[in-house]
DNA sequence: AAATATATTGAATGAACGTTCAATATATTT
DNA sequence: AAATATATTGAACGTTCATTCAATATATTT
């Protein structure tokens, strides 16, 4: 009985207002009034859908992290080469750049050294990206398209020089110079495969 | 004629002070007043000589900078084959987590995306460290004790690879892993020199 | 229509913030 | 000792902050 409870869309739609803010102001400028401000609610709404500040913060760290997993998708293909093609295409592509704002990347980041529910976020999300990445490299030696001896060291390296690489290139102005470094790195990657 | 001024001094007093906040407490967390209570001065005297909060954290970001040059304190020696293996010891090892505080580090970092002024100092730095390790490659060519074909594009793969292994290894827990791991980016590294 | 669970508002709280300004203290020079 | 430049203090400012709580509004069920 009662109102069809709402806490799912608000909590997405808060969350969202919430990066928005941060992108733009950063996260220590990204205040509940201005959440609030923003899409037209009360402050006492965003408290009453998240307990307090830090689980707002919870809140847009999951957010976040869910998008790192995008990075997989990609078209099913019946050879496993072609899957890990597309999926280091994405990776060492523009599509980093709309997926994640780099300034709140290494804020909500920050976090996980004073935090430990962060930290166990971020560090179980880190081990399952190397580790699918691992399992695409091991099916394609399963195939005889590679023959990588050790997969989950091959992926955690690949992750190493992308994870370095846009530590760098987050600072590139220069387009031009951007795309040349990406596609040196990326060659670096793929060198790894062989 | 007056007094002399006691603004060198005090102000590497007051920015270590804020480091040292900034490392329990973070950032957003180190309030001016937190700053002047942990060294028993007046919160004005940090206004005065530091002109505003945004003034004192690029006093900061210049002192952890500053940090980063270190890694290139290394004996000199007559062969420069030594002097770069010194210095990757140095990138690779335990001095790093001496040297730099993570969290403290991507908090800053983060700030380069809003803040042009703090931008320019990192994309400074990093280019320095980057044409200082290619100097010290050319040396090793130069004696042919390495025959590198393009120093500079070594240097930078050097530096992704640090960059990375330290976003990922900062959130390693266990220390023999963290150990074994860091010796595999090394050898990663110097396979890059050859 | 009564009951009820959730949505949403609005006012108020105290605490902490960065910054200011005038006043006082302390060295150093003439 | 007078002059002066810098060091340091202390009080006060207005603002913004996260959080609270009670009150009201709105759906949905019985």
């Amino acid at each position: 009985m009662g109102r069809k409870s709402l806490k799912e869309p608000r909590q997405k739609e808060i969350i969202k207002a919430f990066y928005k803010i941060v992108k733009k102001e950063g996260l220590e400028n990204a205040s509940i009034q201005k959440i609030a401000e923003s899409i037209q609610i009360n402050p006492s709404l965003i408290m009453h859908y998240f307990r307090s500040r830090e689980h707002l913060v919870y809140g847009l760290v999951e957010f976040i992290l869910d998008r790192w997993l995008h990075i997989f998708d990609v078209k099913d293909a019946e050879d496993p080469m072609d899957e890990l093609r597309a999926v280091l295409d994405n990776v060492f592509s523009k599509k980093w750049n709309s997926l994640f704002d780099d300034g709140t990347s290494y804020s909500l980041y920050s976090l996980a050294f004073r935090n430990k529910t962060i930290r166990q976020r971020y560090k179980h999300l880190l081990d399952t990206l190397r580790q699918r990445l691992a399992e695409m490299i091991a099916a394609c030696n399963k195939t005889k398209q590679l023959t990588v001896k050790d997969p989950a060291a091959a992926a955690d390296i690949i992750f190493v020089l992308v994870d370095g690489a846009y530590y760098y290139l987050s600072l590139v102005d220069d387009k031009a110079e951007y795309d040349l470094r990406l596609a040196v790195y990326k060659q670096h990657a793929l060198k790894v495969l062989n």
